[in-house]
DNA sequence: CGGGTTTGACCAGCGC
DNA sequence: GCGCTGGTCAAACCCG
């Protein structure tokens, strides 16, 4: 396994600066420190300029100057010591990695082999990776991939054709014409020029008692067909917020397991969202990000993906016992279609506490497949759970206690405590969470920290979809690096301490962000929204109305 | 009556 | 080239 110890927060600045952000869509914060360097470098020169008219103007700009160089030495030193914590916690994960190599490293590299499966957990897990894998015999992954059980959320990459410099809406439209079936004339045949970028999908699997997941948008059906291998019919929605709004959704139940629904989300919006759908959207971009980031070496790939506005969404009962990965692209019809897989139905075993699982497919064949890579945020408790506007409910209240039963939130709302250790606080946080009843296991540990620092590309993507969840406000430029995570993982040290505590969760992290100076575009202010309401996207994978071809 | 859903038909991609 | 499959269209239908 190659460790990128290497891999400094130099090196991940550099890669920050080649994978995507063009100066101004830098983080608000990077922009405020940057801002100011030119402050600090020449603090003479501008006394100089104000010019000694009166002695009190001069006495105010030396005062003014004083604060902003007393400022910049200060963002200075956070500065450092966020790389130094960095560094830290490189060493810290070097030292895990290794440690937990040396112990399992036959097995665990057996078993990625045959799954071409990454997984990184976090909590405790009931079975080990072993039997994870397992648990996932491969007829079942077979039988997945036979479904073609897919979503996504694509965007266009590449910019030459426009001939302005394309915001991401832009290249949104673009794009998804070159999904769109050629021999049919819609209005989006406007954007059917565009390449046939490759396209990522988002797909997120969830135990839900309702027909769809609510995400905060307005969906239409304008398709149902059986796919082979599952009895319940695949849904088709487009948004309907806008008349052209490219994205689209599928929706379709589990074979397996008819409480799981599978929705997969292609394409991004080109309309204000609701507030109530930017949290999803944040999420499935911020997924996709971390897909094409591995799959192509477009610089725009993550400030694309930071454009995107929000899908939220919500799921129920967590309670089924199966665990699933959809981490093959060929599960598409189309191998240009990268997926990831925001995998929200519970542990395998029932009886294990909730656990986070990413899981990356890094083995791909570049050539013919992009990665596609899984997130499994797991329950293994039947509770139901959503995360709508942001935030975090349990069991359809407001979820503000430690019966942490969402893997996410556990690691969202750590990831916010995280200061020395953050991987280690998420952890403990985690177990605090869980009563501590059951003792960590090293290998969660090892193997979040093999995916980390493994995969670049999975670390880049990794810190666009935390960043994005956290929301920080650098929507608009979000520079998908763990560098960039690891700043405002760290600049959570800045929160009042009641952020960090306030239900422990991704989603009171997000309601608190915004009140954070940083936080800007994105607000998760409202309150959550119930689950799907059958109206604006009643179509109903469940219902057996099956269309035959 | 407008908007959403249903559903048969059409089209394209892919594998053989 | 053919058949299979996924994805989409659009007319008919439904509903508030």
């Amino acid at each position: 396994m190659q460790f990128p110890s290497q891999t400094s927060s130099h090196q991940l600045k550099e890669d920050n600066t080649t994978q995507s952000s063009p100066p101004d869509e830098q983080h608000p914060r990077q922009q405020e420190i940057l801002m100011q360097e030119p402050a600090l470098a020449t603090p003479e020169r501008s006394t100089v300029e104000a010019g000694p008219k009166e002695g009190d103007e001069l006495e105010n700009a030396k005062a003014e100057m004083g604060e902003v160089i007393e400022e910049n030495q200060r963002l200075k030193m956070r500065l450092n010591r966020i790389l130094n914590d960095y560094r830290t916690l490189q060493m810290q994960f070097q030292s895990i990695v290794e440690e937990e190599k040396a112990k399992n490293d036959g097995e665990d590299e057996e078993a990625m082999e045959e799954s071409e499966l990454v997984s990184l957990s976090l909590g405790r897990i009931g079975i080990p990776r072993s039997n994870e894998k397992g648990k996932v015999p491969k007829t079942l992954k077979e039988e997945e991939d036979k479904e073609g059980l897919s979503l996504g959320l694509e965007w266009k990459l590449e910019t030459s054709k426009s001939g302005s410099p394309s915001n991401s809406v832009e290249e949104v439209v673009k794009e998804e014409g070159g999904g769109e079936s050629k021999g049919q004339k819609t209005n989006r045949d406007e954007i059917g020029e565009q390449n046939p970028a490759k396209k990522a999908r988002v797909c997120v699997r969830a135990r839900c008692d309702t027909p769809t997941l609510n995400d905060g948008c307005q969906w239409r059906k304008y398709g149902q067909k059986i796919s082979k291998g599952n009895p319940c019919p695949r849904a088709y929605y487009r948004c309907t917020v806008a008349p052209s709004c490219p994205v689209r959704k599928q929706v379709q139940r589990c074979a397996q397991d008819m409480s799981i629904l599978i929705t997969t989300y292609e394409g991004i919006h080109n309309h204000p969202l609701p507030l109530s759908a930017t949290a999803m959207a944040s999420t499935t971009s911020a997924a996709a990000s971390m897909l094409l980031s591995g799959s192509r070496t477009s610089p725009n790939i993550t400030t694309t993906a930071a454009d995107l506005h929000g899908i939220n969404f919500s799921l129920s009962d967590s309670s089924q016992p199966n665990q699933y990965y959809l981490s093959h692209p060929s599960l598409s019809s189309s191998p240009s279609h990268p997926t990831i897989t925001l995998d929200l139905t519970s542990n395998p075993s029932s009886s294990s506490p909730p656990f986070v699982k990413f899981t990356s497919n890094s083995n791909y064949n570049p050539h013919r497949y992009p990665p596609s890579t899984s997130l499994s945020f797991t329950s293994s408790q039947s509770n139901t759970t959503s995360w709508t506007n942001g935030f975090f409910t349990y069991n359809n209240q407001p979820y503000n206690n430690n019966r942490n039963t969402n893997a996410n939130v556990n690691v969202l709302g750590n990831i916010n405590l995280g200061k020395q250790q953050p991987m280690e606080n998420i952890y403990s946080s985690f177990m605090q969470r869980n009563n501590n009843s059951i003792p960590p296991l090293p290998d969660t540990i090892a193997a979040a920290t093999k995916v980390i620092t493994a995969d670049p590309n999975f670390q880049s993507a990794l810190a666009a979809a935390l960043s994005s969840v956290i929301g920080s406000g650098s929507i608009q430029g979000n520079q998908g690096t763990v560098e960039n995570l690891i700043q405002k993982i760290k600049w959570g040290e800045l929160l009042p301490p009641s952020s960090s505590k306030v239900n422990g969760c991704a989603s009171s992290f997000l309601n608190k962000s915004p009140a954070n100076s940083q936080a800007g575009s994105l607000m998760f202010l409202q309150p959550p929204l119930p689950l799907s309401s059958p109206k604006s996207a009643s179509g109903s994978p469940g219902d057996h109305r099956d269309k035959k071809n």
